[in-house]
DNA sequence: AATCTAATCAAGTAATTGTTTGAATACTTG
DNA sequence: CAAGTATTCAAACAATTACTTGATTAGATT
């Protein structure tokens, strides 16, 4: 084989994968399904685009083998497919964190400064998921209490006063903590948001990823 | 700002980085430049497409911010722009060296099997570096002899025989070793190729990234 | 078997991205 | 300051990618 057919081989090859990374709706369905199995339809009401749009972001995950798929019932399951794969993701996503002055401005102004980066989970804290239960369930940062997003106004009661509530979600672009932080100062809690979810700990230790 | 806003808005953004990313002359560029600084025509010359071309891709590679340059009398030099850079491309790489078959498979067809994975360097065994010397100048495997790859033919001579010659160059993809390697076996030495190249390493320790 | 549901497919159009060509710019050197 | 060189720009065309719509498929339920 040319040296050139080599290269324009392996380099083709390689960017056929990134461009399956290179669309907003398919890194927000990384960021989902990254946090846990969801339904074609799930994804779509939650990126807020077509069934068929979804569908076909997703084939294109598939065919790059970023995503895998599996069938219950009526229901096809997608989930991500493999720790390279969220991590060549969270690559980019720490690189545009750091580099991309468009994402700084936007998170900035979206949530300004009052967030945690790490978990250097502080003494007198209450470490709050609010995700919904089947994320939790599929795995969670130790020591969390989950209390879903919606359930939140009515359980109130149950977190503690004296201690600062750290709430998170699926992630740096997730909104739901955020509303969550919003609640719980709007109720006279000290409460924070942690931008990281608990894939950027796992990811030290290989016990997910056993697929 | 609504939420739907935001995330639009950031996932946008990222995928704008990440397009940079996302096209084989793009990719090949990056590995080049990782190697050390090149000017435009430098660049157009080893990835074989046509000057104003490179310069394009430049400018969409220097707008996303993952290259640099700076001018030096006539000539620009355009060169990676940081570690994460680096890093991200590292990862889509490797993801795609475990994940597609397309990769394995030209890669195995071109090469076969006859290369190092990691640096385990061995006892009897001789590091030789083939890239040009400006690049074995910009930084380099520890201990490695640097003979490129053009003055090999004429000195072979100040290599020894009794020992394994491991030859490296700019990467995975880069075929300057494989070169050496075909040489070297032609003249009875016992050789080998590694993949990787300094910089895999060097991202272990912060020195070279000091922009 | 008929019906229902979730997901996918196919086709058409819209939008974006890539490449080529030739001219223009920015800087250096004589 | 004129001439030369490396790079960039601009415009036109080509190729790819994305989204919508409506139909179809695959499996579950009755």
């Amino acid at each position: 084989m040319e040296n050139r057919t080599f290269k324009d081989s392996i380099y083709n090859a390689i960017a056929g994968l990134t461009k399956a990374f290179s669309h907003a709706n398919r890194l927000e369905i990384l960021d989902l399904l990254a946090n846990g199995e969801k339904t074609v339809e799930q994804i779509a009401v939650q990126t807020a685009i077509t069934v068929a749009n979804a569908s076909q972001h997703l084939q294109l995950l598939k065919n790059a083998r970023l995503v895998k798929s599996r069938r219950e019932g009526n229901f096809i399951f997608y989930g991500i497919n493999g720790r390279k794969a969220y991590a060549a993701w969270q690559a980019l996503r720490d690189l545009a964190l750091e580099a991309e002055p468009a994402v700084q401005v936007t998170l900035r102004q979206f949530r300004g400064d009052t967030f945690l980066k790490g978990v250097a989970s502080p003494q007198n804290a209450l470490l709050l998921d609010v995700r919904p239960p089947d994320e939790f369930a599929a795995g969670h940062l130790p020591n969390a209490l989950s209390i879903p997003i919606e359930e939140l106004p009515q359980r109130l009661a149950e977190l503690p006063r004296q201690k600062t509530i750290i709430a998170y979600c699926r992630g740096p672009f997730c909104t739901l903590a955020d509303e969550a932080v919003q609640l719980l100062k709007a109720n006279g809690f000290d409460a924070v948001r942690l931008e990281e979810t608990y894939l950027d700990h796992k990811l030290l230790n290989d016990e997910i990823w056993q697929n």
